[in-house]
DNA sequence: TGCCAGGTGATCG
DNA sequence: CGATCACATGGC
C-alpha cells in the first residue's frame, strides 16, 4: 500500500462525496475513513480538514487527483450557483464538501442500470455481488475490481437472477455486449440506444461517467425537490429538465448533486 | 398488505 | 406523442 497525500484541500468532505449518490462502492470504516475501489485499485482514504490521504494498492498521484476532481474550483461553482439561484444556498452549504468524482464509464453504465426502480442500500449490495463474482481480485486487498465488459458480456442470465438482480439482469448483459461491440459511448443518444437505459440513467452516466456537468438526472427525489422549490407537476420531468438547463446551464449537474444530497440526507435522519 | 425505491420497455388510444 | 402497466426484489 502506497500513501499519497494531497495537502491544503478545500471544499472537500468525504461523507458528502461518498454519500451524495454518485458512487456505490465506498464504505465508511470508522472515524470518517472510507474504503473502496476505483479502476483496478483498492484504497482507504481519510481527510483531516486540510490533507486528503489516499492509501492505495496502486494508481499514481495523477490518477487519484483526477478521480477526486481536485483541480476543479468548487468554491467558484457554489458561488456561481447561488448567485444565479439564491434558493439553492441551503443545499450548497449543507453539502459544501461534495465533489463529482471522475468514474469509469462502463462502471457507471452498469451501476445506474442497476439503480433503476431500486433503493440505494440494495444497489450497493447488487453491485458488490457482481464485483465479487465477475470482478478481478485486487492484490493486496480483500476487494474486487468492477467487472470488465468482457466478463459481464459473457455472464449467464440465470446466475444474475440468482444474485437477485431481478429484471435488470438482461439489461446488464446486453449493455456489456453493446459496449464491447461499439466501444465507449460518447453521447446521450448513444446511451439511449442501449436496452435498459432511458433518460434518467443516461443523464447519470453522462454526468458521472462522461463528465457532462450540464446533465441533470431527474429521479423521484429530484421530482419532489422541483415540486417543492418551484411548484412543478410531479409528472413533468421534461419541464424540469428544460428549467434546469435554463437556470443552471453547464452547472446543472453540480446543482443536482447538492440538491439531491440535501433533501435525501435529511429525510433519512 | 400494499407502497416505494436514483426507471424502462411495451402497449394502447 | 402521452398515459398506463409489468417488471424482481426487499424494506417498511
Amino acid at each position: 500500500m502506497q500513501k499519497i497525500i494531497f495537502r491544503d484541500m478545500r471544499d472537500l468532505d468525504l461523507t458528502h462525496i461518498f454519500e451524495c449518490g454518485q458512487c456505490f462502492r465506498w464504505v465508511p470504516d470508522g472515524e470518517g475513513t472510507y474504503t473502496g475501489a476505483a479502476g483496478s485499485f483498492a484504497a482507504r482514504v481519510r481527510f483531516d480538514g486540510s490533507d486528503l490521504t489516499v492509501e492505495t494498492t496502486g494508481g499514481d498521484e495523477a490518477f487519484w487527483r483526477h478521480y477526486f476532481d481536485l483541480d476543479t474550483d468548487y468554491g467558484s461553482i457554489k458561488r456561481r450557483l447561488t448567485e444565479s439561484e439564491p434558493l439553492i444556498r441551503p443545499a450548497t452549504e449543507y453539502g459544501h464538501g461534495i465533489r463529482i468524482l471522475n468514474q469509469d464509464p462502463f462502471e457507471m453504465i452498469i451501476s445506474f442500470i442497476i439503480s433503476q426502480n431500486n433503493n440505494i442500500p440494495r444497489i450497493r449490495k447488487n453491485i458488490e455481488s457482481l464485483c465479487g463474482k465477475y470482478g478481478e481480485p485486487i492484490e493486496g486487498s480483500d476487494r474486487h475490481a468492477f467487472p470488465s465488459p468482457e466478463a459481464l458480456a459473457g455472464a449467464d442470465e440465470e446466475d444474475l437472477a440468482a444474485m437477485r438482480l431481478g429484471y435488470r439482469g438482461p439489461y446488464i448483459i446486453a449493455a456489456a455486449q453493446k459496449y464491447l461491440e461499439c466501444g465507449c459511448p460518447g453521447c446521450r443518444e448513444e446511451l439511449l440506444s442501449y436496452y435498459g437505459i432511458g433518460p434518467k440513467v443516461a443523464n447519470c452516466i453522462m454526468l458521472f461517467g462522461l463528465r457532462d456537468t450540464a446533465a441533470f438526472p431527474v429521479d423521484t427525489w429530484v421530482k419532489q425537490i422541483m415540486n417543492d422549490m418551484y411548484g412543478f407537476d410531479m409528472k413533468d420531468a421534461k419541464g424540469m429538465q428544460a428549467f434546469a438547463a435554463e437556470k443552471y446551464g453547464d452547472l446543472a449537474g453540480y446543482a443536482q448533486q447538492y440538491l439531491f444530497y440535501y433533501y435525501r440526507d435529511r429525510s433519512r435522519k
